[in-house]
DNA sequence: AAAATGACGCATA
DNA sequence: CTATGCGCCATTT
């Protein structure tokens, strides 16, 4: 897997944002990858939580895309399981989109600032 | 080394 | 708002 351990750091700074997010929010990894300085990278981040997934307890059903739309939920143990948590926190979602996620959205840069 | 893949983002239709 | 195309960047084959 990881070779390097240069981008370790990025990896566990992604955690660490990720854990940061309070429930009933959700966040996009373009907003992560951004405050984390990799701005473009959005796919970085989504590639931490990957590798993430099965070691470290990760909110990840609480990061989603731009468009609001759990395109991770393939990747849990459950596909169901990622919109079943967020409803649980108060998250609607509907046809695996988070709806109002414009109202929803944490932002990192603008909440932690 | 080059091409393909992917939990994305933005522009355009 | 939804659908399609192109671009970014790191990892894998």
């Amino acid at each position: 897997m990881a070779k390097k351990d240069s981008k370790e750091n990025f990896f566990q700074n992604v955690y660490e944002v990720v854990q940061l997010i309070p429930q009933g929010r959700v966040t996009s990894y373009g907003a992560i990858a951004s405050y984390l300085g990799a701005k473009g990278s959005a796919r970085m981040v989504g590639w931490a939580l990957i590798a993430s997934h099965p070691l470290t307890k990760i909110p990840a059903h609480r990061v989603v895309n731009r468009n609001g739309m759990l395109t991770g939920k393939q990747h849990f143990d459950e596909p169901s399981a990622m919109q079943q948590r967020l409803e649980q926190e108060g998250v609607q979602v509907e046809n695996d989109r988070v709806v109002d996620f414009s109202k929803l959205f944490w932002d990192p840069a603008q909440e932690l600032l």
